[in-house]
DNA sequence: ATGTTTGCAAATAGTTTGCATCCAG
DNA sequence: CTGGATGCAAACTATTTGCAAACAT
């Protein structure tokens, strides 16, 4: 048997005991979702991942998967690396500089640092693409939010 | 008269002349959008933009304002911090990582970096806010992309 | 003068919501 | 059994596109 099917399987069992903590139901859907959503380092879309998971389940919806991404990025098994969702932001200002966004209620603060002036390109990638910026991005609860959320 | 008039109209002169270079037209709408822009750190969204501006000019369309703060993207005089217009997209690696994401073909790669795997938070954002996570993303022309954009 | 820019309308894409049915616990 | 999960349809939001009229150069 393979090795990356032992690893699979193991990722499995953390996931499901990862659900009864929170008090999710263990759905086939959920589980081939979660299996497609390890399983490669394409950082797929919703719809990416529908194409692939409807491959078993024929009439699994794009709903089921869009709400089951979001679910488990709330619970801390997924991360969302683009889109945030919400509409486009802009930044006039060209001082290099990098931010912070508040996730419960989207502000967006600057953030200049000295530390962080200049952000080194590893090597490996520099070789690979051409590096046009690189931003530090924060996340977390702003001033106002953090109250709430404690 | 205060000192900020004088600090707008010269960003205004370095717009326009910028505007040139770039064979673009010079509108009225243009220089308020570019106005209200950089006279903000709220890094504004469209619609915020709009309704800002939209004081001074009734009949401006929405549709105008899109259409210039890409344009001014483009140019390099507005930057995007939030909302790519791509779908959200996801990542199930546990392990703290970075990325970088390909302005043309809007690919994401895994950036595994020694020197940023433990991102400092600076001092000041620290003692504001409750800062969650830290990542560096990096942008620019991937393997592929590279070759047409030279 | 002329070609870009604008404003309007319609189309599109991604996502969310409401609701009846279904199924895991 | 029972409440959460699913699938379907419809609604919603942000954005884009096509086009005629207006305007900067």
């Amino acid at each position: 048997m393979p090795k990356k099917r032992f690893r699979s399987e193991e990722k499995v069992r953390l996931f499901e005991s990862c659900c009864r903590e929170h008090d999710l139901k263990i759905t086939p859907q959920r589980v081939a979702i979660f299996k497609e959503l390890v399983s490669t380092y394409e950082h797929p879309s919703a719809v990416a991942i529908y194409e692939k998971v409807k491959r078993l389940y024929r009439n699994i919806s794009l709903d089921t998967v869009n709400r089951t991404l979001l679910t488990f990025h709330k619970i801390g098994i997924a991360r969302i690396v683009e889109g945030s969702g919400e509409p486009k932001r802009f930044d006039g200002n060209p001082e290099p500089h990098h931010h912070f966004r508040c996730v419960t209620c989207g502000k967006i603060l600057d953030v200049f640092s000295d530390q962080y002036r200049e952000i080194e390109v590893p090597a490996d990638l520099s070789e690979q693409c051409v590096v046009l910026t690189a931003v530090v991005r924060f996340e977390g609860y702003c001033d106002r939010c953090k109250v709430s959320s404690e």
